[in-house]
DNA sequence: TAGATTGTTAATCGATTAACAATC
DNA sequence: TAGATTGTTAATCGATTAACAATC
């Protein structure tokens, strides 16, 4: 008998992060052309112990069969749905310069259902003007848009000094998750989800190891 | 006495995250003028158990005073050394689009030594305009470029076809660290450490914890 | 000295992985 | 049936945390 899922067993939070993953090469191989792949298959593609993948995906069922492996299309669905990726979800983004204007364009957003559907900029010059299809609107208006158009994610993409006000207004709508793109920590209430991104941290404990394996150059 | 490093041991993944934590909180107390901190201080403000806290230093030394703390002026810069974020390095910037535009003009990376001191594009209509001070070169000037400025670090942010040819030309320079902004899987040469970045992952594993919080609405 | 807080030990907890019976 | 690969158990490994002696 399959369990599809046992519904209050608690996930640990490295699974959650590894089936991006396991997503993403899957999404590989069926372009590649591949219907089905074995744990070990995977295994390669994301440097992930076999044993570990199979053990996952335990958590939400068993989706394999033995001797055959995954169906690709099946367990990318299965990912999708685990994830909240098998419907669309918009995002309401924060601050239009480069970096919300990369947002803005960034192609693996929507292709995995995460749709910009309206940005928000505190300067006049850029009010009224566009990104991609999109007005830019005065951050006045976060609220009534975000009602209106059921946006479920806030983005915050506008200089330090800024974010602590658009993670203000974001939260104000009802907003439950946001990513802040911002180098500088925000505060949310308990109820949101808040996502910093920040280069500097990879970047200094990626520099770590480096130092460790040979030596920096130190020039 | 005082173990400044004890060299050969090995140093969990999950504490070299978490310094820049640490430092993070570290210099945004220095700035707010408090000259000392405890680990029961330094837990509060970033959701980290104070036990951990002590020990993770204690993988490097012992830098506190009993019944006092930590000095914070000391301990920012002992965990910048130990992150080697006590010296510039250098980036090479590969993409001058809206993405490599925001990359260059973070201040962040700057404020801890990294520098971006050169970037390049393939597009002719870019070459030999300006990012700040910089002039945009072609990407054939990789190699001498990262040579003559001793440049440690390589910055992928171009399209996504574009990515894995980047990637190998920063490669080809002997680059050690490349962080990959392009939502495309890279290969590298095993000796380079390369860094995923990749909102979309860090999207999907929230919208998971949402989804098992309360539901999202599905309207 | 009394109070505070570290550094460190030992216990707990959880995650990873090897091994293998089940089964396609 | 023979070969392959899953799902699952049990062993290992490592990380977290509580507790406390050391000591400022």
């Amino acid at each position: 008998m399959t369990v599809v899922n046992t519904g209050s067993e608690r996930i640990p939070e490295g699974v959650i992060e590894r089936l991006p993953l396991y997503l993403g090469v899957l999404i590989q191989l069926r372009s590649g052309g591949e219907s089905t792949a074995s744990s070990a298959r995977l295994g390669e593609l994301t440097d992930i112990n076999p044993a570990q993948i199979r053990r996952d995906l335990t958590h939400f069922g068993s989706f394999g069969k033995r001797g055959v492996g995954y169906d690709i299309a099946t367990l990318v669905e299965r990912i999708q749905r685990i994830l909240g990726a098998d419907h669309v979800h918009r995002l309401a983004l924060v601050g239009a310069g480069h970096l919300g204007s990369a947002i803005a364009d960034y192609n693996g957003l929507r292709q995995h259902g995460f749709l910009v559907t309206a940005v928000f900029d505190n300067d006049p010059a850029k009010q009224g003007t566009h990104i991609g299809d999109l007005v830019i609107q005065d951050v006045s208006e976060l609220e009534d848009t975000v009602t209106a158009q059921g946006i479920e994610i806030g983005v915050i993409a506008v200089p330090p000094h800024a974010a602590q006000d658009a993670a203000d207004r974001l939260s104000a709508t009802g907003i439950r998750i946001i990513l802040n793109y911002t180098p500088v920590i925000v505060r949310v209430p308990p109820q949101v989800t808040l996502h910093n991104t920040d280069p500097v941290h990879e970047l200094l404990h990626t520099l770590y190891y480096l130092s460790k394996t040979e030596g920096v150059a130190r020039t």
